[in-house]
DNA sequence: GTTGGTTTTGGTATCGATTACATTATGGCA
DNA sequence: TGCCATAATGTAATCGATACCAAAACCAAC
């Protein structure tokens, strides 16, 4: 079934066919129904790979994600697709399990996939993997990873915003010992949360004590480990911020298991905000990261990349982080201030 | 940059650079080498488009689910992924969102790209979708979804054993009263789980009660709703299977608006094993789904159904469901029998 | 009934890789 | 050295759709 059938059973030929498949104008509005009806007729679908190889394109978008089980993704890579779907734009999926050489990998397969540009979102970085697809002009949208790769377009996540309101609002319950759950220093995300942590701190001109900032795996596990930690430490601090919401509710666990009373004895926040935020208890304190926001601007940039629109890099895109205030803060126990 | 210009500068024939790429056997050792060496000079990357036209097959997979935001879906993609990427395949993902018209434009986009295999893992199903893509003689996997589409491979999750497995549970731990959050009438996973709980309530002997028994919409406020309603009914069930964790951890909250403790008043079970019930307190006791042996036979069976290795219908897997008891049953607050 | 201009349609080279078939190189042995 | 079988390589048709260019059809005006 192909398109010289098409032509055929039409009585038109092949240029013909093709040009109503395309929406051409030039047309006559008789000739464009009866082909039309010849083709929902044989129920024929043109070849992808035929149409991609004659014109060099492919309609088709790369998404690289770290870890698609991480409960972070599955929002943006539902507007992403939503988006792409919304342009008759496929879009091939792939994650890296936060390796570099998957990361490789994912660029590579997907450029042999002839995609038209592919969207990034991971924590770790690969300087040459991001070569091979400037060398072929394909167009690249990163996240908070400038610097370097500035010349690549890249969406800007303004962690510290987020990370501001959190402390102050801690400050404002009368909060003045702030500890830190933080990630693995190989991922740019989580050093960016850290030093947003940092800089909010200052902010407010409350110090940062070593022993209240403990390093964790990102998971349940490492958010409990990172707080019994913490814990072990006087004094203690009356209040935690962790790089994710995952390691929140481990912090929040391991609380609870040294008999500390979430928000009455300890105040946690966590980063993300993901539904599991209103799923534990209390309901967890949390920046948001806007993931829709990120999709969106991502899809537009690459849309806009490849239809050529813009020769010149686009403006990077700053999207803001914001406290979700819930049930797991509250006044510390021994001043009540506010 | 194309296979030409590769033949050039290795001073051979495309043929034998296609003969490269392509690991014949009948390739002298030196020049196998040799242009080898060219390739990676030149880094270059065969054009999958014209590769594929060529072969009429595409090495690329579809996969739709429902609704990649339901946490039940990404360790089933993930796994489903992790497969396709070792045998160099690459997988095209789009959800439905639970409504039947996107299934079918769904099928149809994938149908397009030429996918050599389409794995359908959607609560909702439409014949129609379903014979387009067989009238191409496209392999297509479906979940539990035999009687008149029989005739497509299908994946056949048992999920009697767990429910089975869970009210067993929970008569030995002395529950009588025993209740359903159920979901959606329109959806086949959701009668098949409300299914399995009449029959395990059948096979130990105890009655279902219409009030006990109330739909939810399969998300946390679902839950939350229907666990009031079974509530108000007097007397009250002692323990509660729901449909999936989302509305079990909705119920869990419900309970605890009203004042009851969980496990010590009531006790509540869940269906899927997410994440999720490691993460609440108490932790959810639930029935597992095998996520990971479900990716594996889906891929398996298109894999097999594309390579021709089998002209009949591969035999249906069957998948067992499984209880992971955690904290939250315990006996009834009346007689701790046991 | 021409002529000239505009629509509409058709013929065909082309995209880049694969592969059947043809051709040339290689090596073993008399 | 010469011949033949076999291994290695080359030539060119092919996959299905697109788009350039040319041809044909159409129409209006003289």
């Amino acid at each position: 079934m192909d398109i010289q059938q098409v032509a055929r059973r039409a009585n038109v030929s092949t240029a013909t066919v093709s040009r109503v498949l395309n929406k051409s104008p030039k047309v006559k509005a008789s000739t464009l129904e009866h082909v039309k009806r010849v083709i929902a007729e044989l129920d024929y679908i043109p070849n992808t790979s035929a149409r991609n190889l004659r014109r060099g394109r492919s309609r088709i978008l790369g998404l690289i994600v770290s870890d698609i089980n991480n409960p972070f993704f599955p929002e943006l890579i539902d507007n992403f697709e939503a988006l792409a779907r919304a342009h008759a734009i496929d879009v091939i999926f792939s994650h890296t399990n936060y390796e570099v050489d998957r990361l490789r990998q994912c660029i590579r397969r997907m450029v042999e996939r002839n995609v038209d540009g592919i969207a990034v979102f991971t924590s770790e970085a690969d300087q040459a993997s991001f070569e091979f697809a400037r060398a072929r002009k394909l167009p690249l949208v990163l996240m908070n990873q400038d610097g370097p790769r500035s010349s690549f377009h890249n969406i800007n996540v303004n962690h510290r915003t987020g990370a501001i309101e959190a402390v102050e609002h801690l400050y404002e319950l009368g909060h003045r010992r702030i500890g830190f759950i933080a990630g693995p220093g190989q991922f740019q995300s989580t050093r960016d949360r850290r030093s947003a942590f940092v800089a909010a701190m200052a902010k407010c001109g409350l110090a940062v004590k070593k022993q209240w900032v403990v390093e964790g795996d990102l998971h349940l596990q490492g958010g409990y480990a990172a707080m019994l930690e913490i814990l072990r430490s006087s004094p203690c601090p009356t209040a935690i911020l962790s790089t994710n919401d995952v390691m929140a509710v481990g912090a929040l666990q391991a609380a609870r298991s040294v008999g500390l009373a979430v928000p009455g004895d300890l105040s946690i926040i966590g980063f993300d905000n993901l539904p599991v935020c209103t799923m534990v208890t209390p309901p967890l304190t949390s920046v948001d990261i806007p993931r829709r926001d990120i999709a969106g601007h991502a899809f537009r940039m690459l849309l806009e990349a490849f239809e050529q629109l813009h020769a010149e890099p686009l403006a990077t895109p700053k999207v803001l982080t914001q406290l979700v205030v819930r049930g797991s803060t509250a006044p510390p126990a021994a001043g009540r201030r506010k």
